[in-house]
DNA sequence: CCGCATCCTAAAGGATACTG
DNA sequence: CAGTATCCTTTAGGATGCGG
């Protein structure tokens, strides 16, 4: 992976990258990237995990992901027939960086809480 | 900020995690934060940077992130009124996650392109 | 210049029923 | 078990006009 020249790039997110970042970052994705960054996952295994996602949300998320080459969708020839969908090897590149995010927001979460508070509570002055 | 034992977290994001992440990482909170990590911008300004935002959108976003303590709102006492925009120390800890963001869709978008073509040219088989 | 309020459309997403 | 199909509600977000 060619990942020279880190310091002169524009540092800018095109269209394209975004375009990407939203079909991955996306509410839904990340809980199954989570699950799935620990192991492979069955289709009702997802959907007992998720909580509260809806067979079509998580049907759509799936195809999403697996359009964009994040996971692989592998049918197990049995009876009934069994799905299961794991991370491919771009989409585990996506574990350090889901790592980063959860530790990102552990650490601010308690700021974050006072800063609402704190805007929350300033309804009746001089905004 | 105390970041002491980062290995023995349990790793997987809870609803309160989600939540920011969601109110941070969205299409167009990320292209405010984006654009606000490189130096404060006025309203207007980010208005014209961010392409197609309407009024609106920019002004929910920017309360959001001001309400998550994301970003800092600073009213210029000028004439006319002026309004700046500036990352808040949390905020500015963003900067590295969303370098890493860029760096990894750079990285990955080429072979996300050939899943995509390989994904929709598989319309005719077995599937 | 900055932003709020209103209206309205388009898209996401839930509930439910049915199939290989 | 792993979906597809349909309907229906909720929400995001664009357009426009006004106000501080």
């Amino acid at each position: 992976m060619d990942d020279t020249a880190p310091s002169d790039v524009p540092l800018r997110l095109t269209a394209a990258h975004r375009q990407l970042l939203d079909q991955v970052l996306d509410k839904w994705s990340l809980q199954v990237l989570d699950a799935l960054c620990e192991a492979p996952r069955r289709f009702n295994e997802l959907r007992r995990e998720i909580p509260v996602v809806t067979q079509k949300s998580l049907t759509a998320t799936l195809r999403r992901l697996e359009r964009n080459g994040m996971i692989e969708r592998v049918v197990l020839s049995t009876r009934p027939v069994a799905v299961e969908y794991r991370l491919s090897p771009v989409g585990a590149g996506l574990q350090d960086l889901i790592d980063a995010l959860y530790h990102w927001t552990a650490n601010v979460l308690p700021a974050v809480d006072r800063a609402r508070a704190r805007f929350d509570g300033d309804t009746a002055d001089g905004r």
